[in-house]
DNA sequence: TAATTTATATACTAAACAGTATAAATTTAG
DNA sequence: CTAAATTTATACTGTTTAGTATATAAATTA
C-alpha cells in the first residue's frame, strides 16, 4: 500500500490516456510522478506489468462506480437495465473522460497472443457479461443478445465521444437503447 | 505511380494492422517491402505523412467499396439502408479482416491537435454522413440520428470482431439495426 | 552509346527506449 | 541512538527510433 506506487499507477494511467500507451516511456512516467525508474521498477517487474496493472485498476475501478451508481438508484432489479445508459452518459460526459481503456489498449496491442490485448479482451467480456446479469434481471429472454447489442452501442458511442468531445452521440444511444430494450422479448 | 511506392503503402497498411502504428518502425517496413529507406523517404516526407496516406487510401477504398455494392444490389435507393449491414458483415467477416482503420489510429494517436487523430475524425465523421445519405433516400427524418446510432452499433460491431474474431456480434448488431431503421420514423 | 533518372547499399547522427548497477541519502523501526 | 529498509541521484548498457549523407549500381530515355 505504498503511496509512491499509487501515484505512479495514477500518473501512468493518465499518460497512457492523453499520449497512448506506446508513445507513453516509462521515463516521463517516473518524471510526471516526482520518482525514479529505481522506483517503477521495485514496484513493477517491467512496463508490461505497470500496463497490465493500470489496466486491471481502470476495470475494477469503473465496475464498481457502476454497479454502485446502478444499486442506489433502483428500486426494482429490472430498472437497472433502463438506467444502465443513464450512468454510462454520466460517466463519458464527466470532464475526465477520456475513452475506454480496453478498446484503446486493444487497438495499440493488436496481436492476440499479447497479455495486453488478451486482459483488454476479459474486460470487454466481462462488461458484457454484467450486461447480461441486468438483461437477465429484467427478465430479458435473449439477455446475452441483448446485453451485446448495448455494449457494442454503448463502446461505439464511447468511441464517438472520445474522438470528438461533446459530440451529444450519447444521447442518440440512449434513445437506440431504449427501443432495443423496449422490443427484446420477456419471458412468460 | 510507381509499382515501389504502392507496395510501400500496402506494406505499411498490413505492419500497422497487425502490429499497431507506434510498434512499426519504418526499417521494418522498408524490410518487408524490400527496398531502403532512402526510397521510402523519397515518396514520403515522414512517417507520419506515410501513416496519413495509408490511412487516406484504406478509408477511401472501403467507401468506394461499400457504395458500390449497395448501388449494385439493390434496385431502389430506400433498400440501401436496409441492405447496409449486410456489406458491413461480409466485409467484416471477410478473412482480411483487420479492424477499422480509424478506430485504431485514433487510440494511437489521443491528442486531438495531432494530424493523425484528425485524419481518423474527418474519417469517421465522413462515413456517418454516408449513411445519413442512405437514410435519406429511404424517407427517414431524423436521418442524421438514425446515421450515428447507426454508426455506433457498427463501429462497436467491428471492435467486438476486431477484440475476438468469429464472435457473431455482427449477427446481433444486424437485428439491432433492422429494429432501429424500422421503428424510425419516415416522412409524410 | 551517352545522359539522366531511379534505386540500392552502407554507414552514420542524435535522440529515445527499457532496464540495471552502484552508492549516497533519507526514512522507519527497534 | 543505532540498525535496517526504502528512496534517490547518477550514470550506465545495449537496442531501437526517425531521418540523412554519400557514393554506387541499375534502369530508363535520348
Amino acid at each position: 500500500m505504498s503511496a509512491l506506487r499509487e501515484k505512479i499507477l495514477h500518473v501512468a494511467s493518465d499518460l497512457f490516456h492523453s499520449r497512448g500507451i506506446n508513445s507513453t516511456g516509462v521515463d516521463t512516467i517516473v518524471a510526471v510522478a516526482g520518482t525514479t525508474k529505481m522506483t517503477l521498477y521495485k514496484y513493477f517487474r517491467s512496463k508490461e506489468d505497470l500496463i497490465l496493472e493500470v489496466l486491471q485498476k481502470g476495470h475494477e475501478d469503473f465496475q464498481v462506480w457502476l454497479n454502485e451508481r446502478l444499486s442506489l438508484n433502483s428500486k426494482q432489479p429490472a430498472d437497472k437495465i433502463q438506467k444502465l445508459l443513464d450512468f454510462i452518459e454520466e460517466w463519458v460526459t464527466s470532464p475526465d473522460f477520456r475513452g475506454m481503456a480496453f478498446i484503446k489498449a486493444s487497438a495499440e496491442f493488436p496481436n492476440e497472443e499479447s497479455p495486453v490485448h488478451k486482459l483488454s479482451a476479459e474486460h470487454a467480456k466481462e462488461f458484457r457479461i454484467y450486461i447480461a446479469g441486468l438483461a437477465k434481471e429484467a427478465g430479458i429472454s435473449d439477455s446475452d443478445g441483448l446485453a451485446l447489442q448495448l455494449s457494442m452501442l454503448i463502446e461505439g458511442a464511447m468511441q464517438a465521444e472520445q474522438m470528438k468531445r461533446g459530440s451529444g452521440a450519447i444521447k442518440y444511444a440512449k434513445k437506440a437503447a431504449k427501443i432495443l430494450i423496449d422490443s427484446a422479448p420477456k419471458k412468460h
